[in-house]
DNA sequence: GCAAAAGTGTTCTAGGTACACCCATGT
DNA sequence: ACATGGGTGTACCTAGAACACTTTTGC
């Protein structure tokens, strides 16, 4: 038992991790199985340790839900409406992830019955506000798109410049111009060219190339 | 006494509230009256109310410590570290202000035993980690001067172009092109002609611009 | 008439957009 | 030889930067 003179909130993690996965955007989801909520979707997450650092807690969710490490994190928002939780007041720090194609291996740890990947196209209903929470990493993630070099992080250790480009094509929703789309990311320095060739069916290899600092994103423009 | 199974932090709101005065951007600070960091400067803030939320009570300390309402808010970032108070376990949501220069009637409260402006460019040592809070503010004031309207918090209901030039100078610490402000501004249709001119020395009146929605930052560009 | 800030257009430059063909490979 | 995606250069257009003089007022 631990006892306060004045009320205190919980505090939590929340965290949207997203993917490409099928030249979609999909976001990890887990299946609650306690109340509340019981047996819908929602975001991984979860409470705060009390010496814990609030990106440590984040960090320790990707890691149980995705077993991945050493990916993009950011802090997203911080969501605190009173009732927003209806066991106590609740207030959650979001965080979002990207995690690159290559890298993922969820295994759903026992919080969660099941954790899956959900297309951002068509989510489920969500648990708490986790829907509003989602919409805000999302719109994030597509502006800082067009003015940062966040998109390299869904990017394997090598990848083409075509994957890439498709990358953003999802992101954006929009076509791109080939020839526009290599000379601004060939003038930007931060990926190297590896001398690498990869063979992916009856064509022509594509150079693979690199990103120099994976888990940051550097402003550019 | 409040009891909890599991140990709760203690959540608190700090507010960066940023004005313009003498040619400045200023930081109001209070002197802390008690322990921890008594005698030492400030952000003002405090506890978030049980059932209160979170912006709801960063405009409670607003109102508190400057007697103003209606002016920008935006939520800034959570600083969690544990450790940060010597207290206990307390995770702050910060919150950043812009008081137009006209508004201001600081009425320190019963908690700090003075509140003042500070000069950004001379700021004493301050508690907690807040000198970290403000610099973060500084950061994102400076950065959305560029791509919103940000800058139009700043000033009353009415003023001149020239003025409204001398805030971005202020704030971006650079001066700028009469003619080509004047030509990005007037393009932009959120600021009105009143119609209205002010006599201020021995020179040629100066038109009055209002600024339509007070209180918000729209992107732009 | 002079000091002091308000107001007003044009030219130049750079970065973004639009656009079409040849290349290397597998079958 | 043909189908498939990889790779490359130029012309145009528009938004931002540089730049100097006239106007209105008070003293």
């Amino acid at each position: 038992m631990y006892q306060y003179d004045y009320p205190h909130p919980a505090v939590t993690t929340d965290i949207v991790i997203f993917t490409l996965q099928d030249n979609e955007l999909k976001v990890l989801l887990i299946e609650r199985s306690n109340d509340p909520y019981q047996g819908c979707w929602a975001l991984p997450g979860g409470f705060v340790d009390i010496d814990e650092g609030l990106e440590t807690a984040a960090l320790r969710e990707l890691k149980e839900e995705t077993g991945v490490t050493g990916v993009y994190l950011e802090q997203l928002y911080t969501f605190g409406r009173p009732n927003r939780d209806p066991r106590e007041r609740v207030i959650s720090v979001a965080y979002y992830a990207l995690v690159p194609i290559d890298k993922l291996h969820v295994r759903p740890d026992s919080d969660a019955s099941k954790a899956e990947w959900h297309a951002c196209s068509s989510l489920p209903d969500l648990a708490f506000d986790h829907q509003q929470i989602v919409g805000l990493a999302r719109q994030r993630l597509a502006a800082k798109m067009d003015y940062s070099t966040i998109g390299l992080n869904f990017m394997p250790d090598k990848f083409t410049l075509s994957e890439l480009q498709r990358v953003y094509e999802i992101i954006k929703g929009v076509p791109l111009d080939k020839r526009n789309f290599r000379k601004r990311v060939l003038t930007f320095n931060g990926i190297n060219d590896t001398g690498e060739k990869r063979q992916a069916g009856k064509h022509r290899p594509a150079r693979l190339y690199t990103f120099k600092s994976q888990g940051t994103a550097e402003i550019i423009k």
